[in-house]
RNA sequence: GCCUCGGUAGCUCAGUGGUAGAGCAGGGGACUCAUAAGCCCUUGGCCGCAAGUUCAAAUCUUGCCCGAGGCACCA
């Protein structure tokens, strides 16, 4: 039996989440994660935040802190947002722990030992004033070919060519204006990926099964020839590299940032290291199924980047076996902006709406195939529909009737009817597809075979119709309820992949707890049969609040953001 | 500019060679246990445009139009 190793892409530190980065990556690792350890799997499930880089260093500078305080408190509230929306990672660690600091400077040293690593001269723009080395893109100016004043050194995205810093007429930094730039020389390391090309072609070609997205992108950067890359920067904060001549540099926070995969996962190791072995994960394991999410952006880096990383090491740590990538959520069409406050942020939203009406509704819209878009009037179709009609209702109305006629116990059981016949072919069905759906992560079609099953329980109960044979044959309308206890308790179990918290609130009220829920079985027939007759059933009361039009009103107002569309 | 993906019912999308599908919205009906919910029935589409291949095209090819994204040192 394989474990499964899972990892998303790990969060930046200085950037607001909002519902896209939350869909793109972690939150539908967390659905898999949970219906494999609800299948028994072995599963470890690693995140971290994503620390170092410029815009860390200018968000602490903004916020009057050093770096490494405004990380941990970042930090604090990024797990706390995810704790918030249930995200059960088996640790949240961070790039700059010492772990990542000795792996990174390890996978450095085997590089160059490998003839992979290379000392080359390059001119980056500096800006006196600030006395920082300059990204590309935080140089902006007047674009040399159509005249546009707000181009960035990396490209102007008026007229979209391509640019070069110091192809920017009257250049100036964008975080603080000053115009006293100039082109300094400055020694950086680079990896010679270029001479790994063909081992990635091939690695990445024999993985035929990769979404189209990911392979289309991975295979354009072969195609057009694999560029040297440079692995350091002139910063303060990050990971030092120890070299005469660089005492003032750090790795690139893309060199660091997945590797930190590794290094999140013997932090979680070194918690209690008698019973954890990351290495056993990570060093040649013959057993271990590694699965990664992530957003479009960050392919080329999980494709080709790290890989060349792990392959040039000549060590045998673990290669990715399947990406599973995401396109981008939009809000009404545009993009969610951090910087104009437009969409909604992972804050906002539990401020809100509990967790669970996120998860369902993220899930079932999730941008698989293509870009999707969140719209309040969306939201408010799939909670109202899905989750309150369809499942909050049926085991309402459930729960009632047994309440009201049966004193809130189990009924006792009679004999299976022609209903019962066509229900457990539904499950069968549904409850089939949902777990091949999950088993090859197609989330929206999962979703759609949840909401199926869920479907088929209003409709049993409508074909039964117990609360009018009550009057004439109690036991039959006993036999109905029975079994609809035994499907809210599959319902439930079908959803907690999604909704966990709502899922194990409804099997609590069964008197179930989720830690002896099992996965769906292949067949239903025994499954109606399990809850005891004369077993008391609680009342798990509303489980979904519907969204109001006045809701919609007044969210749809509250973060349009700043920005016009 | 080059490349990739998409354009299917009012909306969101599924459907890769063989008589156009789902959910929601809209219309009608029977019911009443329930969060006026659920159930049954139903209206609705030159499958972006044009040409080609084929006995047969939403599906394959080419061109065009429209949209989104990628093009490596922004994370």
């Amino acid at each position: 039996m394989p474990r499964y190793l899972i990892t998303s892409a790990l969060p930046y530190i200085s950037d607001a989440k909002h519902l896209g980065n939350l869909v793109g990556s972690m939150l539908p690792a967390d659905v898999y994660a949970r219906f494999l350890r609800l299948r028994g799997e072995d599963v470890l499930y690693i995140c971290a935040t994503d620390e170092h880089g410029t815009p860390a260093e200018l968000a602490a500078l903004n916020a009057g802190l050093e770096v490494s305080e405004y990380c941990r408190k970042q930090h604090a509230v990024l797990k706390g947002l995810c704790e918030g929306f249930f995200l059960a990672f088996d640790h949240f660690g961070r790039s700059s722990s010492p772990q990542n600091h000795e792996l990174t400077k390890h996978f450095a040293d085997m590089l160059e030992r490998n003839g992979l690593i290379e000392e080359r001269t390059t001119q980056q723009m500096f800006s006196v004033a600030e006395n920082r080395f300059l990204p590309d893109r935080y140089v902006v100016g007047t674009c040399p070919h159509c005249g546009y004043t707000g181009a960035r050194g990396d490209q102007c995205e008026n007229c979209t060519n391509l640019l070069e810093p110091g192809d920017l007429i009257e250049p100036r930094s964008s975080v603080s204006g000053s115009t006293e730039l100039e082109m300094r020389e400055t020694k950086h390391l680079f990896l010679r990926q270029s001479l790994m090309t063909d081992r990635l072609r091939a690695w990445i070609e024999q993985h035929e099964d990769w979404p189209v997205l990911v392979r289309s992108i991975a295979l354009k950067w072969l195609d057009e020839g694999i560029k040297d890359r440079s692995i350091t920067r002139d910063l303060k904060w990050g990971i030092p590299v120890d070299r005469p001549g660089f005492e003032n540099k750090v790795f690139y926070v893309w060199f660091d940032a997945p590797i930190e995969y590794i290094g999140a996962t013997k932090e979680w190791s070194d918690a209690h290291p008698a019973g954890r072995d990351w290495k056993s994960w990570w060093v040649d394991p013959a057993d271990v199924r590694y699965v990664q999410f992530m957003a479009k952006d960050n392919i080329p880096f999980h494709t080709v980047t790290f890989p060349a990383t792990i392959m040039g090491s000549g060590e045998p740590w673990k290669l990715v076996d399947f990406v599973k990538g995401f396109n981008w959520l939009n809000y009404y069409g545009g993009k969610f902006s951090t910087s104009g406050k437009r969409g909604v942020f992972m804050a906002d939203a539990l401020e809100l709406l509990p967790a669970d009406y996120w998860r369902y509704q993220l899930m079932a819209n999730a941008p698989e195939g293509a870009d999707a878009t969140f719209t309040w009037e969306i939201f408010a179709d799939t909670v109202n529909k899905d989750l309150a009609d369809t499942f909050g209702n049926f085991v309402n109305r459930v729960v009632k009737l047994v309440a009201m006629h049966f004193e809130a116990k189990v009924p006792a059981y009679g004999e299976a009817t022609t209903e019962e016949n066509d229900l457990l072919e539904g499950l069968r069905e549904h409850g089939g597809a949902l777990t091949a759906s999950l088993e090859s992560l197609q989330f929206r079609k999962a979703v759609q075979s949840l909401k199926a099953m869920w479907a088929s329980g209003n409709i049993y109960l409508d074909r039964t119709a117990p609360w009018k044979s009550i009057k004439a044959d109690r036991d039959a309308a006993g036999h109905v309820l029975a079994v609809s206890i035994n499907l809210i308790r599959v319902f439930a179990t079908a959803s907690l992949p999604f909704i966990p918290d709502t899922g194990a609130r409804v099997l609590r009220a069964l008197r179930i707890g989720p830690g002896s829920s099992r996965w769906l079985p292949g067949d239903f027939s025994s499954e109606l049969r399990l809850a005891t007759a004369g077993s008391p059933v609680d009342d798990p009361g509303v489980l979904f609040k519907k969204v109001l039009p006045e809701d919609v009103a007044a969210w749809s107002a509250r973060f349009a953001g700043s920005e016009r569309r």
